[in-house]
RNA sequence: GCCCUCAUCGUCUAGCGGUCUAGGACACCGCCCUUUCAAGGCGGCGGCACGGGUUCGAAUCCCGUUGGGGGCACCA
């Protein structure tokens, strides 16, 4: 019986999308799979000084990356729109002057400077204090000819409002500490506090899913629903998402490079990763279950289930998602997922030549168990691509490992590999250890190591045989002979 | 200052009056495996903020204290 609910997540993007934004994003979406409802992406761009068409652009992308996709909105329309508050500036200029006309909303004359004076001299908390409520039309004349051009206030009815919070319980608020506040600018501009109410209203929202910042604004919403002759059981219901914090000292601020969420997709996370943890930040599908998918989380997702309290972000964690989700991948997308950055890095052509592509293909499962994130796959398969004369050891490494005292462990090792008949991993893994180990006595992390800082470059890096059958034999004696000769 | 809100291991959480001497995950610490690094396996450390109630019985319900967070814009 109960209609199918819409939500809608509706960003202003003046910058990258937080973590914060999209965790909302994200339940939202994930709410409105699990009804079988509808959702709604809305562009919140009235304060056009600050919202640009690029970061909109990138709010776009970045969604589609995560895999949310959306029901209406931009670059998908709706029977609701336009999906833009800047295309949609008439219908709420058409509704502030219905506020007027029938009383709900009068004109206000005071500066903002008048406002905080007044509540000071009279040690008020700060806020309006409905000076204009009533204004003679003498002082309106007054006004008039000082030339202020007045904004358009709501009058906030007296009374509790009170609400089920979808999240929390009943919450409620008295109006005596709810002033009058701003609709429409000086300069003719539409205010957020009208914005949303009217387009929330106007495309059907059922269920407002937002940050917790926005519960002390909640009873103004219901103010303007009110005025807009919204009855009280037809207003869209609240639910209140607890905060995301930054690690540490607290506040996720803007300044934190982490605090956007395109920084995780530079930095190597998957998505599904992204995703996954983001869930966890408040919500839970039970069961000690913290592994899932975006239709997995759908499948599951009930109100119920999230979180009343703040939660902080730990980036230790989503790297260890990330790694289970970067092992979980099957090796084609692995391959396919690692290679943009190998590119990016300067490794791989754009397109990969064949050489290239057979060697992320071969390199790709060797380090698919032992990263943690996309980046690392760079530093490890590095060596492959890089062309002889440009092929660099880790000073550091070299100084551990490359002294005078490897000399005889890589003579013997060049001795080893440059007859052997068979170029694999096992062939070479045989004559290895039966030149270093059974021959030199050494252990083996003693006998490896120079061998694979000559011919890697690092300390750390791939299993070592595969590594030198990728590699070739002839790329592997060079770097060998050339590390023999640059032994101090 | 006023209003609102939150409170289980270091962190994310399970728990929705008895099955809790509180479960899982990450982190951390051991051990095993091992050609480096990981991964994996086994084990360990560690928590119901405090005080009152309610109840035969509270992590779970109520009140208060403390502490945290948010809001009080011609930002959203």
């Amino acid at each position: 019986m109960r209609e199918r609910p819409r939500v809608r997540f509706a960003p202003s993007p003046s910058g990258d999308l937080h973590v914060g934004n999209v965790r909302t994003a994200l339940y939202n979406w994930a709410f409105a799979r699990h009804e079988h409802g509808t959702f709604v992406f809305r562009v919140e761009d009235t304060d056009r000084a600050r919202v640009t068409e690029e970061h909109i652009h990138a709010a776009v992308d970045i969604l589609r990356w995560l895999g949310l996709d959306w029901d209406e909105g931009p670059e998908v329309g709706g029977p609701f729109g336009p999906y833009r508050q800047s295309e949609r500036l008439a219908l709420y200029d058409e509704w502030a002057r219905t506020f007027l006309d029938s009383g709900a909303a009068y004109h206000c004359y005071c500066t903002p400077e008048e406002v905080a004076a007044r509540a000071a001299a009279a040690g008020r908390p700060p806020g309006y204090d409905g000076h204009c409520r009533e204004l003679p039309a003498a002082q309106l004349a007054t006004y008039h000819a000082e030339g202020r051009v007045p904004v358009v206030r709501l009058r906030m009815p007296p009374g509790t409002t009170t609400f089920e919070d979808l999240i929390r319980r009943e919450v409620s608020f008295d109006s005596a500490f709810v002033p009058d506040f701003v609709l429409v600018r000086a300069d003719g501009m539409p205010l957020y506090t009208l914005a949303v109410a009217v387009d929330d209203v106007l495309m059907r929202i059922t269920h407002i899913l937002r940050g917790e910042d926005l519960l002390p604004s909640t009873p103004r919403q219901m103010a303007v629903y009110r005025a807009m002759g919204v009855a009280l059981a037809d207003m869209p219901r609240f639910g209140h998402l607890p905060f995301v914090l930054g690690e540490g000292n607290i506040k996720l601020s803007k300044r934190n490079a982490a605090a956007s969420i395109s920084w995780y997709r530079r930095e190597g996370f998957l998505p599904e990763a992204v995703v996954n943890y983001l869930a966890l930040l408040g919500w839970s599908l039970g069961e000690d279950r913290e592994l899932f998918s975006l239709q997995e989380m759908a499948g599951g997702f009930t109100l119920d289930r999230v979180n009343r309290n703040p939660a902080r972000f730990d980036l230790k964690k989503l790297e260890a998602i990330n790694g289970v989700k970067i092992r979980a991948l099957d090796a084609a997308d692995f391959a396919a997922r690692i290679l943009p950055f190998l590119q990016r890095a300067g490794l791989v052509a754009h397109p990969p030549s064949e050489r290239e592509a057979r060697l992320v293909r071969g390199g790709a499962p060797l380090v698919q168990e032992r990263i943690g994130r996309l980046t690392e796959a760079v530093e490890m398969l590095g060596f492959l691509f890089v062309d002889e004369p440009h092929f660099a050891i880790d000073e550091q490494a070299a100084a551990r490992v490359l002294q005078a005292e490897a000399r005889p462990t890589l003579v013997a090792a060049v001795d080893a590999l440059e007859g052997l008949p068979d170029w694999r991993a096992g062939a070479i893994e045989a004559a290895l250890r039966s030149a270093l180990l059974d021959g030199l006595g050494l252990k083996p992390k003693l006998a490896f190591s120079p061998v694979r800082v000559a011919v890697t470059g690092r300390t750390v890096s791939p299993p070592l045989f595969e590594s030198l059958e990728l590699l070739g034999r002839e790329r592997t004696l060079a770097r060998l002979r050339a590390a023999v000769d640059a032994l101090p």
